[in-house]
DNA sequence: AAAACGTGGCG
DNA sequence: TCGCCAAGTTT
């Protein structure tokens, strides 16, 4: 039963495994390489929530600036924070240098999943993935992609996350105790490729045949979700000084919460009717075009005031550095683009 | 256990 | 134009 399902997929794989810069190729793999549990693990990091093709060029530009898992460790915060900018859920940055630091404390990243799983940042998922990816073991890998395959392989209507144990009870029993790393990125891939949320491609499918939702017809109708909440809109201020020499004042944002350990503008709480609140006193000018930006759970408009800051300002918060625009994270980089249209008029 | 936590692309 | 979606984890 169990070899069933993963023969067929595994031949599938076998002619259309995607390369990506993290992985090997089926063919290396049979001749017992492995690939780097570095790589391995930083690459699932990045791609927790995340797109294959918006993680790529972070992949390389980190293991470039960084190589091994020492390497990282010993690396400043702020500039794993400024090199993680704009890829989102910054709470990965932060758990990726703890988990960096507690490897290299190690000596090693632990080869069980259990061991994995102990680490920060290494959820259910990630400890399975790079257990299975980076040390073969046949531990079962759960994430959206699994979801929806398992949802339609066995046409389960229950919505998700309710669904999850069933889902997961489901593809432990597939997972095959030969090739678990190759079969574990398979299934991911027939997610991604074939079996994908809107229009599967159902036809071409290794797992057409045993497809219980392609037999009834439901397949683009699965997974059920519960229904999300609707996203409210909250406003703010942020206040983008530039002093004479071209330096900005910024603020290193708290660890926790919204953006933790980010770059950000010195400015008003986000809420309903945000006070003024300039970090300096100087002559603010609010900016005609505001910055719109839409985060996991509220929309935010923010007002952008500008000022020309003299050499010898001395805020009351914030601290003046030669920034970088690509280490803010996105929202502060679109308040950043509005200023900096200012200032070159000036 | 529900809510917090980013961003860009696509239909 | 806008909601949905993408290799989830933490609290």
């Amino acid at each position: 039963m169990r070899d069933r399902f993963s023969d067929s997929l595994l031949a599938w794989y076998d002619q259309h495994a995607r390369t990506m810069p993290w992985r090997i190729g089926p063919t290396d793999r049979r001749q017992g390489i492995r690939p780097d549990p570095y790589r391995v693990w930083l690459s699932e990091v990045m791609l927790q929530q995340t797109t294959v093709a918006a993680v790529r060029d972070y992949f390389l530009r980190f293991t470039t600036l960084w190589p091994t898992v020492q390497d990282l460790a010993a690396a400043r915060d702020a500039d794993v924070m400024a090199q993680w900018a704009g890829l989102g859920y910054y709470a990965r940055a932060r758990n990726l240098l703890k988990c960096a630091r507690d490897v290299a404390e190690l000596g090693a990243f632990p080869d069980t999943a259990e061991g994995l799983r102990a680490l920060p940042g290494i959820g259910p998922y990630t400890a399975g993935a790079v257990a299975s990816i980076a040390f073969d073991r046949p531990e079962v890998v759960v994430d959206g992609n699994v979801e929806r395959v398992m949802s339609r392989l066995f046409d389960i209507h229950t919505p998700l996350p309710a669904a999850k144990p069933e889902l997961t009870e489901r593809a432990r029993e597939l997972t095959p105790l030969d090739r678990p790393g190759d079969y574990a990125q398979a299934v991911m891939d027939l997610g991604a490729t074939i079996c994908t949320p809107r229009t599967p491609a159902c036809g071409i499918c290794p797992w057409r045949d045993p497809c219980l939702a392609r037999q009834r017809g439901t397949a683009p109708d699965l997974p059920r979700k519960t229904p999300k909440k609707p996203k409210p809109t909250r406003f703010g201020i942020a206040y983008i000084g530039r002093r004479v020499d071209g330096a900005y004042l910024v603020e290193t944002r708290p660890d926790k919460g919204l953006l933790g350990g980010m770059l950000g503008w010195p400015g008003s709480d986000w809420s309903e009717s945000p006070a003024p609140c300039p970090p300096t006193s100087a002559d603010w000018q609010a900016q005609s075009q505001v910055a719109q930006h839409t985060f996991t759970h509220f929309h935010l408009t923010l007002t952008v005031m500008t000022a020309t800051l003299p050499a010898g300002c001395n805020p009351e918060r914030g601290q003046f550095i030669d920034l970088v625009p690509s280490s803010l994270p996105t929202v502060m980089r679109k308040a950043y683009d509005i200023a900096a249209e200012q200032f070159e008029t000036d």
